[in-house]
DNA sequence: AGACTTTTAAATGTCAGACAAATAAAAATT
DNA sequence: AATTTTTATTTGTCTGACATTTAAAAGTCT
């Protein structure tokens, strides 16, 4: 593990990477333990706040986690489904609102992903998703539901129409595209009759669920889709023309 | 933008998180400057060097990025497709090495998401698209090619098949999938013949997408996705009871 | 006046040394 | 033997300083 003196400044990024490549190539395993920021130092030859913002870096992406005390240290931390999660959101989120994504293509890309999981869905969904389901689908026909509370529990349906193909790799990379499209999802207002609309079609997608009827499942998402992007266009339409 | 002092320790990740909070929530807006780090300090009541890992952190997730000099400062980021990518790679691969996650799990998910983005290349696939896969084809069949290239050029190949769909927010949720899976698909040697086998697969693939015949192609990823797994079973036999 | 050079000020990058707080092991005491 | 106290180690934080980079301001020359 060795760093170009001469290089360029940003000391820090370049031990974080020294770091983190020693992480990825396996030359540290899970749970070991760094060298104390002390020796670090001594190791690269800089100071120890420049050590500690190199291992700031690394903690921020849950590569490494902290300990004080005297048997604590810096250890590589494994990286959990969980963890992945959160990070995958938070970049989901920023790298659609930051690069002005068109709702149609991210309504695409989430769709395209969500009915790669409706066969294995129908295969494997537990009794528990499914009961899962209904119960959002319940939360979605009350009365005094707030828009923001209305796409919540979308979100909440759809992952767990996701998280039915029991394949956590495919739970997490689709957690990124659901979740992500809230932001956009909040600015469409539901009216009553739209309401109605999503929630038979997510009844229509648990019973074909219930019924292991992977075709039935996926024909009625496409529907579900065609239907959301209408909603984006007519909210589109009435923003250009406005009473 | 408030921390609270009464909370245990790790003052530079809140000030993370408050920071971050802004940034997602739209109250600090890309390229907008932050704060000096002294006026920083200032206002979060801490020391500099708290200042400046809390900005490291948020520097490792390419939320912001830093510049010296008089007009210098801590600049929100806007978060680019490329940036997002990298780390969703790195993030995948760390998930998948970390987690003792199945061969057959990894590459169900993979090909159920390949699968999704093959209607749509089908329909939108470019003529550079189908050249680069090609090529790749034919790198693929070059006799002294290494494993570990062989499986670099597959997922270059698989690449392009997922960027046919010309849907950015598809490219990146799948390019953590693919990248993520070479590791794994390291540890497959690959003899003369199942070369010879998966290059006839990616050729059909290729023909099938230039006829933009979108059910050839998702049949022949199904057929790929088989044979891939019967190679992966035939190594975990082998090392089982060996010679 | 205009073009060029020099100075200055502001900001991040880095360093050194110190103290606080947490924590587990070792030592002392009951 | 069990409990308490001490001690050593390590991260967390602070203060103050200097180096480096950079753009704007000031100065100088034609």
């Amino acid at each position: 593990m060795k760093i170009d003196p001469q290089k360029p400044a940003d000391l820090s990024a370049q031990i974080a990477q020294a770091i983190r490549d020693a992480i990825v190539s396996g030359a540290l395993i899970v749970d070991e333990r760094l060298p104390s920021e002390a020796e670090l130092s001594d190791q690269f030859q800089v100071s120890r706040p420049t050590v500690r913002e190199a291992l700031k870096r690394l903690a921020a992406q849950s590569l490494i986690r902290t300990q004080r005390g005297a048997t604590g240290g810096a250890f590589v931390n494994r990286l959990s489904f969980e963890d992945a999660y959160a990070q995958q959101i938070t970049t989901s989120t920023l790298l659609l609102s930051m690069n002005a994504v068109r709702f149609d293509t991210a309504c695409e890309a989430r769709y395209a992903l969500e009915r790669a999981c409706a066969p294995l869905s129908a295969q494997r969904r537990t009794a528990d998703q499914l009961a899962t389901m209904r119960a959002e689908i319940f939360r979605q026909a009350q009365p005094g539901l707030t828009d923001e509370a209305f796409c919540a529990s979308d979100v909440a349906f759809h992952r767990a129409l996701v998280d039915g193909a029991g394949n956590p790799v495919l739970s997490y990379q689709l957690a990124g595209a659901v979740e992500a499209m809230q932001p956009l999802m909040n600015m469409i207002t539901f009216t009553a009759r739209s309401r109605e609309e999503i929630i038979a079609l997510h009844s229509q997608i648990t019973d074909a669920l219930e019924g292991r009827d992977a075709a039935k499942v996926d024909l009625t998402l496409v529907e579900l889709e065609n239907y959301t992007r209408k909603l984006a266009q007519d909210v589109a339409q009435q923003r250009r023309k406005p009473a």
